[in-house]
DNA sequence: TTAAAGGTAGGAAAAATTTCGTACGAAAAA
DNA sequence: TTTTTCGTACGAAATTTTTCCTACCTTTAA
């Protein structure tokens, strides 16, 4: 299913840092994004592992969080609805468009070339 | 402004086809995607000008409807927040999530390749 | 000149998402 | 033991986004 975007702010901590507490994950949004209240990302991580987003271990009083999907699992199919919406499913035209903008740093392109060096 | 989900939809057409009416965007939503009520697309595209999105020509009783800014333009900023959010702003991880992608086709992974190789 | 077709405006409702107050139980500290 | 702290559950409210009904105006066709 569809992660929402707050869904996908509570994703990102769980990937960053492993199976998790709500407390956990709620400091570092507080610490990372925003100000939001515990029992805002308490209700937001239930709300996820009914839709079965995310899975919980309730042995412990803690409930620890952790992803259902596999990170990468999970961003390839966003990325690839990225793709489709904004790019009618051509990868090449994101790339193209990627490194057109300014803002891409010298840095990522070499890293890339030699990531397509060792692909070969 | 962030377009949202349905104002990304409208977008879309107006890139692919030019300035347009209400009908014609309605129209192609219905072709393209989804069936939608004539007086939605309107609010939602009501709503877009008002925003600051598209501009419209009241000139003519059939108001025509065009993009405020660039299509490069925009997709540049959703493109940014995309790898920001996903990829902490590095755009060589999208990229070679891209070529892990088993959704990527081969004709993709080599245009992308020649691209990068005349980038330097 | 009247009827029909097609346009905009605007409000309200519906749906989806996000936020948080409060009740209540368990554990830890006093 | 009592109090304080920290946890979950749950409902409801707030907000954002989406949908569409209805009124009313203009143009076109009969």
């Amino acid at each position: 299913m569809e992660p929402t975007k707050s869904e996908l702010e509570i994703l990102q901590v769980l990937w960053q840092h492993g199976p998790s507490t709500v407390r956990f994950v709620n400091d570092k949004l507080n610490e990372e994004k925003r100000a939001v209240q515990y029992s805002s990302t308490l209700k937001l991580m239930q709300i996820m592992a009914e839709k079965g987003i995310v899975k919980r271990d309730e042995s412990s009083m803690k409930h620890i969080y952790s992803p259902a999907e596999e990170e990468s699992k999970t961003k390839n199919q966003l990325l690839k609805r990225f793709v489709d919406t904004m790019y009618q499913g051509s990868a090449s035209s994101l790339v193209m468009q990627l490194f057109g903008n300014k803002t891409t740093s010298q840095d990522d392109l070499d890293e890339i070339k030699e990531f397509l060096k060792k692909l070969n």
